[in-house]
DNA sequence: TTTT
DNA sequence: TTTT
């Protein structure tokens, strides 16, 4: 079939990481991003669209953002757009679309609270070797077990 | 600002392209395509897992998909994530992500019913919108002028 | 550091895979591939450019190149640019650029001399094999029963 | 042909962009911009590893880089890469590859000189031209010449 | 809910 | 020649 699935996103955290560690460790992080836009409307008039995108990270890098990734700082992210179906409170059937990253950067925020580091980060793991980009551990866990 | 919302995907079309005329005769076009990945589950058995993208495509850009692309082609789309909310019909608050291309390449398709084409096209052109991206009309400028 | 390094290229092969394997059994594999693209010039004709880029690509990925790759082929690459220097025969300092894989999709091929192949493979290591991403088989399902 | 040809690189410039204005007004900028990744060597020990990669930027794109863009500063790039041969002074034959970029955004720098500036810009529009790919000779030559 |  |  020779799919691409890749988003490339760079932009500001709106809140601080929600970590949550499954049974057997493993780790995850959400948190929304921003992305704005400026455009001329019709008028001639500046406008402005933000858009929100919600990450999810896994272990080694849900462990970074826990550690370094606060409201207000900007980031680079590298991963793939995943849309799951689910139903709410109510029954109602509904999607939610999130980007699962596997890279991701920091590139410093707004007034930095405390925090120099920005250092790229790749998913996987890998110990002992000289590559940069990395493997990526299995992969178990039912998709209808995940938290989203 | 200091933002980037950038997607790239191969994926094959679910259905052939809707195109929509809208008052002032600009295009509309809209294809769902499909990206694949396969990976282990916990008993080490080969799982697919199919993601849908809704793709979006403005002016140019889809006069082309209605032209040239049909269900089942695989095609290469780069774009922006885009997401909005509306209220379906029992008035129910609904999300809906869609993929805003501005730039296209034709791959071939499975069977490419009749059609060797296999060409890019960036988005583009025209006056009175707001488009952030742009025209790519003609080159000129002698190559060898340039200063490298 | 906060540096991205990304490479995205979909073109056709120049040449077969050029095949190397190092002490301690690294496999290494090299080849060409061609993107182009055209232009009107000044007086309004049609131009085409070529540009050639030299791919690397080490292991695992070189293993999939030798065995499936053929001159000729369409396929997906993603990697990083990487500018070498070294001395040639005479003496000469000079510089090479080459784009070192790490993703890479097959998207089938002119002709496709008996190959109907086109699976993604990622970079990353090893044996035991514990790939995230993956492979992607046959497309199936029917797209009217999605939720556009 | 369906090819893709696309570059994104966050870096930091080595020096301040070199302006300069061909016969007909237009605007050329070029700088290099600086990208590193760390990793383990066979000994364990962390190394670094400094990719230089030669920006070019033209028109509307090339007046934002003299005004904005600074030494120091960190700056994403979107764009092709481009590989040109030419005669060095001794005439001897080279080549030389630069990415030539149809988007950047800043994104901050070291200690941000009096530039709090954080804007996207994109190739094109405007008056007088609206081009954002760039020129593209004539390519002329069988892969089997190619250097590699 | 971010940022400019 | 940058940056951490």
């Amino acid at each position: 079939m020779a799919s691409v699935n890749k988003v490339i996103l760079v932009g500001n955290l709106g809140k601080d990481p929600e970590v949550r560690h499954l049974e057997g460790g493993v780790a995850v992080a959400r948190f929304p991003i921003a992305t704005s836009e400026t455009f001329k409307d019709k008028n001639g008039e500046k406008q402005e669209r933000t858009e929100w995108h919600n990450i999810v990270v896994w272990r080694g890098l849900a462990d970074v953002a826990e550690k370094y990734l606060k409201k207000g700082q900007s980031v680079y992210i590298e991963g793939k757009i995943r849309t799951s179906n689910y139903q709410d409170k109510e029954g109602i059937q509904r999607y939610s679309t999130e980007i699962v990253a596997d890279n991701m950067t920091m590139l410093g925020g707004r007034s930095d609270a405390g925090n120099g580091n920005q250092n790229q980060y790749s998913g996987g793991t890998s110990a002992g070797n000289n590559r940069t980009e990395t493997p990526a551990p299995a992969f178990e866990g039912e998709p209808d077990d995940l938290p989203f």
